[in-house]
DNA sequence: ATGCTAATTCGAAAATTCTCGAAATAACTG
DNA sequence: CAGTTATTTCGAGAATTTTCGAATTAGCAT
């Protein structure tokens, strides 16, 4: 069931928190940033931001990689692209969505 | 705070259910479909089925429009719209996200 | 006005989420 | 091995979500 998949991935989102978080960390690139940067940025309890880290890691939307003692963490793009992919295909597949499309053939 | 914004329509889409009944409203296209097919569809209680119906108006991403004694509920376009634009804009401006770009320029 | 169908609101129980501080683990340094 | 820094896990309280049935409102037909 990819809408299972979907589903977690948007609610994983879905937190302003979180989708602060994740935009620190796409816009943080390839280099990614270490866990206590994240939590001195986002000035949230360091319990409370590995939390919301697991989520994101559990989705696939983030990944975590150890430099020495410090934990490096970084968006995984592909993963997001799958997710606005299934947006596109599943759920805007017979719709006028976007550019083009005039109306839907049955 | 257009993240605020993001976050809620993201957190509206991140439950199996309404993601269900989004996709099933956007592949209705402009004809939309009534509450009571939706609720006969998805299988829920009529006011579980109102409930998330609810949230997902509330975010804008579905509209309603009465017709005698059935509600029309359709997929607000626009809004997902603005959302995939969002999820571009705030979140993969200056990363390697989709095609293109080798490397994220300081 | 009475009755009928469509849908929402009310009230409430079970489950999940969010947040934190304190304690534990991981990896290195001297 | 003892000490230091970086991060996670544990435990727990407050808030929110999810779900349902019963009661209510909305709109039309007779």
């Amino acid at each position: 069931m990819k809408l299972e998949q979907a589903a977690k991935q948007l609610e994983a989102l879905g937190n302003p928190t979180r989708l602060n978080l994740y935009r620190t960390l796409v816009r943080a690139g390839e280099a990614g940033r270490p866990v206590g940067y994240l939590q001195e940025t986002l000035g949230i309890a360091a319990s409370t931001l590995s939390h919301h880290l697991h989520r994101l890691i559990l989705t696939g939307l983030v990944t975590q990689e150890r430099q020495a003692t410090t934990l490096i963490c970084r968006a995984n793009y592909p993963v997001m692209d799958d997710l606005l992919g299934f947006l596109a295909d599943e759920c805007c597949a017979d719709a006028a969505c976007g550019p083009a499309v005039g109306e839907a053939a049955a």
